[in-house]
DNA sequence: AAATGACTAAATTGGTCAAACGGTCAGATT
DNA sequence: AATCTGACCGTTTGACCAATTTAGTCATTT
């Protein structure tokens, strides 16, 4: 009863320093402060920082995934679908502070946990897409192709166009990245022989 | 004639020291001895340390183009001439330890002069190929888009496919990643209706 | 039995100072 | 006289060390 009543006052408080810190910046001390319980409690639970951080993170990705989800309607067709799902996993990652907080310490510090956990994170995204290509494939709705290596080309294809363009260019509005990603990877550059 | 056969042997050991060492690395008093020259003498030639910097880089952009212009045959088509010159530029890069070396400084020290140097780079690699693409519409090649997006598309796409996938997977070979790139780009994943 | 915080070894920080740096210029070299 | 040079100058850098902070433990309290 009190013991899980903790570890849920642990892991919200944790939750909130790493989003707030990142992984460095948030000490055993200060968490067990903001759950309000002593420091040696944290590790009755978890068996050290980067297990407490591992937890988070994985609770994260959990959610990421129930989002993603979410965005998927059967009547929908695999461009709907694919658009939808990862306009909102990427709105999700700006919106909560922890990826880009574990950004901006990866460029600043370095930090090697910070590194692997966005890596983890870009790998359910790309487990998740790989998953829902292979059954547009088989569906028939797309060509036959290599689902690993269309997951990679169309999540870096994405990022490319929310995050990187933006970086030298005025923002992309949801509607243009949807535009631009149906022409050039759906229908392709190619003029059509008409 | 002794002052331009100075100059000369100056750029040469630049280039030479910061291909080795990178920006920081390479002190004036480096670049003077292995000129043999006396330090004095860089100053008659380059206002400072930046200016000489970006004479090699000016010239190394100019070779970039040189290689992409000679890759292109007018008989061959858009697709294959992109592949081509892209391919080209990207292997010069990697054959060349400048822009390699430069890369690795701004991940470990993050320098402000590599950075810019590097974004100068990926600036004339953009310009040359919106130039390619806006030919390419004009002469009904491919389906009217925005010539500064797609070039941005396309580096990305081409960048991602050659050095990212290389990070965590086997290599991919110039016909695989000129065979991706045509299924994903130019002739898309869309079932053609047959 | 569960929770705690004082404790310890290890890591990180901030301050210091000698060494190294970019840039100058009086004098040497041609 | 024109060109070249390296000793020199003020500034920046990074190795070093003491002081602080941290992750993790465990004897004690609740």
């Amino acid at each position: 009863m009190m013991a899980i009543d903790r570890k849920v006052k642990i892991i919200e408080a944790a939750e909130q320093s790493f989003a707030s810190f990142g992984y460095k910046a948030t000490t055993m001390d200060s968490v067990a402060r903001i759950a309000n319980v002593g420091k040696g409690t944290i590790y009755t639970f978890f068996k050290n920082k980067e297990e407490l951080f591992s937890e988070i993170m994985g609770q994260f990705i959990y959610n990421l995934k129930k989002v993603a989800m979410g965005a998927i309607h059967e009547e929908d067709g695999f461009f709907n679908n694919l658009h939808g799902a990862l306009y909102r996993v990427l709105e999700f990652r700006k919106e909560h502070q922890l990826t880009i907080k574990l950004t901006q310490e990866i460029k600043e510090a370095g930090t090697v946990q910070a590194q692997e956990a966005l890596a983890k994170v870009e790998d359910a995204i790309l487990d998740f897409l790989q998953g829902f290509i292979r059954e547009a494939m088989e569906r028939g709705e797309i060509q036959t192709c290599d689902p690993k290596v269309t997951a990679f080309v169309i999540l870096k294809l994405y990022i490319a166009l929310v995050f990187d363009w933006e970086l030298r260019h005025a923002p992309l509005s949801s509607t243009e990245i949807a535009d631009l990603f149906e022409l050039y990877l759906l229908n392709g550059l190619k003029k059509n022989s008409d």
